[in-house]
DNA sequence: TATTGTCGAGACCATACGTCTCGACAACCG
DNA sequence: CGGTTGTCGAGACGTATGGTCTCGACAATA
């Protein structure tokens, strides 16, 4: 994922790349956005459970194509550097956040979600093992077995 | 955190530690490593929530230092990059990893989790959300507060 | 005193992001 | 038709950083 290759590949100079955007960080997050809106729709699937099926299954499977996983990777490495990445990194992780707090948020609606439940909480905990097993552990990302599992 | 950086605070060439470590995450990950068996102990606490609150508290505690954290982010972002990196990060995480799952394996003997709870998506759970807020939100961490939290 | 080996210092190489320059080509104007 | 202007591809360049190579100094030993 360098920018001389992206160059290449978009047969354009890099210079014009830098002409619509500032850094590499955000054309890789402006893609990973688009696709994100794209495959990760949010219809009320009736329930919380399923809504977070629908919602972890399409996100798992998005960050398992192994372009997407190289973006994603790319972007978070360089976020560990340079403050500017950072902060377009957290751009993107607070839109996708907020996508999955309004699943919570339905839900408790509903009350299939008690209303002292810390919900930046469960979102840390999906998003968090999402990001864990796609940087740390390199292994295939699936969700769906365990959402049928015993809690403890 | 550079090596040029690195050598100079020890007062010391490059090649010197080259020497001794093969890169800059063998040596980051040594002195991680060593720091994390000296801060979080495993003692029996006598319940499995007991146990967890202990091992939480330290390893979040031990992550919310800058110095510790800078590591563990250096180490991460040239991990994705690095395949070589890449092993050395799994090797580290491999045996943090190990010391939780001792944990819910003794609460397991203890009839306290269920025989069919799947331990490593557990650990997963725990040390993603660790990665995920050091990684992302570079908030502060902790976790005490969540662990009397209701669960849904 | 001479020899040998270790180590600090720093030059050097490779890679990759981001900037700067140049030449080519196209669109528009006299 | 010929000249001017602006955009863009190509690539050189600056900078930072991980890792290697070289050299000179110092210490230990014969």
């Amino acid at each position: 994922m360098t920018m001389d290759s992206l160059a290449e590949a978009a047969d354009v100079g890099k210079q014009t790349i830098y002409r619509w955007w500032p850094s590499k960080a955000a054309v890789l997050v402006e893609a990973l956005t688009e696709r994100a809106l794209a495959v990760v729709p949010t219809p009320d699937a009736g329930s919380l459970r399923a809504d977070l099926a629908a919602f972890l299954t399409d996100s798992f499977q998005s960050a398992n194509v192994a372009s997407v996983a190289n973006s994603l990777r790319a972007v978070m490495a360089d976020a560990q550097r340079d403050p500017d990445t950072a902060d377009v990194l957290r751009q993107f992780t607070a839109q996708r956040r907020q996508a999955l707090r309004a699943l919570f948020e339905r839900g408790r609606r509903r009350r299939e979600v008690s209303g002292t439940a810390d919900l930046d909480f469960l979102v840390d905990l999906a998003f968090g093992l999402l990001w864990y097993r796609m940087l740390v552990r390199n292994a295939p990302l699936e969700i769906a077995p365990t959402l049928g599992r015993p809690r403890l």
